[in-house]
DNA sequence: AAGTGGTCTAGACCACTCC
DNA sequence: GAGTGGTCTAGACCACTTG
């Protein structure tokens, strides 16, 4: 055999989808490997990419579907709820944490304070109609916003208070993109299926005085979201 | 079990390798699944997530060894070659295909051209200090640039002969990012496990005046490549 | 020839959802 | 309870690299 067989399966199963509709639930991962002559491991490996590819969302106990296209996020330092709206999705976001921490090494020179400082962690899970599509980690300094705690509302944007109620403006920032493996903690946040591939970004911004904003570390689900950004020369 | 067997395996694993040094290599699966009281299919398990986070690379036929850091690209309108040399590394390419095909609406849209018009596809694997990071496909018109074949060296810069020899300046482009699944294909071109999750960007370039110059489908491996984009508000 | 990772099978049990 | 996807086992054979 020259290509392996769950890539055979896997490009059959494409054909299978085209043929029903978005939303349309496949058979049972049994009944297609014995229609197909595979082994049930066979058929799960071609389903997984397929799910990695995000043309198929498994749920367990129901079935697997066929998924809808992935949104595109800007990457730019724009607000989640307009760049969500402006695709004619319902943005929202779940408070999971919002502590205080001491920096670390790392954190202490993204924020341009001292090791041991007081720093705010705020992790949320962010939702498109209602859906999980990314776990957001924002750190900032307390010392230098001691009322970030009062003024935020944990289901509110972020960059609107910073901008509207602390006069924070913003100017550039760094990101980092790469791909990794959920931890189980993370996926079960995600409501995702575990071991599969995401987008993890890592961003640190600046106001237009070149002092450290925050530090953030967002994990969004790959087979849901891509990423657009703008190049200049 | 709170936590999926293989994952507990994945974190025992992870302070293996630590101890190893880079490049050191692991014992054989079977050796380790053994130790680790567990299946192999466990076992392989872990290895494939590691493998996927860039932490360890596997060799048929060698063994599994710990994998140095992931290099970090600039998602920017540069040249791949200066963009290498400036990380310490020597960029190379490996010329796959160089022929020219008829446009399809996809294509006839991104180049500003016509359904059928002939188009340049120019196929090239990225090298870094010779091992394979990506894979480039480059869609131009060949009315455009009816030279190209003539003046481009398969194994040179695109970005050094468009600037220098065609006199293009380049404007604004659009890129977009995503995790794929590679063909089987593809990771052979990457030298690349199969089944392990990618980078895939999807490019746009335009000129000073807004002409399109290029489509550009860039597949980089997600194991041993991440992207820096700097943000502008 | 020996040893490695890569693919595949058959079958078991668990966790979850719906009736 | 029945049916679904999720995890795991034991074992087989293939493909590749090295001695």
């Amino acid at each position: 055999m020259s290509v392996p067989l769950h890539f055979a399966v896997k490009t059959r199963l494409v054909g299978l989808l085209e043929e029903l509709g978005e939303g349309a639930a496949l058979p049972p991962e049994r009944t297609l490997a014995k229609e197909f002559g595979v082994s049930r491991w066979t058929m799960r490996q071609a389903i997984r990419e397929l799910i990695a590819d995000g043309r198929l969302r498994a749920r367990q106990g129901q079935g697997t579907f066929v998924a809808t296209p992935k949104l595109i996020q800007p990457l730019a330092l724009v607000s989640y709820t307009e760049a969500l709206r402006a695709q004619g999705q319902k943005p929202g976001r779940e408070l999971v944490a919002f502590e205080e921490i001491e920096a670390d090494e790392l954190l202490s020179e993204q924020l341009g304070i001292a090791v041991g400082d007081p720093v705010h962690r705020l992790e949320r899970v962010l939702l498109a109609d209602g859906q999980p599509i990314g776990l957001e980690t924002t750190y900032m300094s307390v010392a230098r916003f001691p009322t970030l705690r009062d003024v935020l509302k944990p289901e509110g944007s972020l960059y609107r208070c910073l901008t509207d109620e602390l006069g924070v403006r913003f100017g550039e920032g760094e990101e980092l993109v790469e791909t990794v493996i959920a931890t189980p903690r993370e996926a079960d946040l995600l409501k995702a299926t575990q071991s599969l591939p995401m987008l993890l970004l890592h961003r640190t911004s600046r106001d237009t005085d070149g002092r450290p904003i925050e530090a953030v570390r967002s994990l969004y689900r790959g087979d849901r979201v891509g990423f657009r950004a703008t190049l200049r020369p």
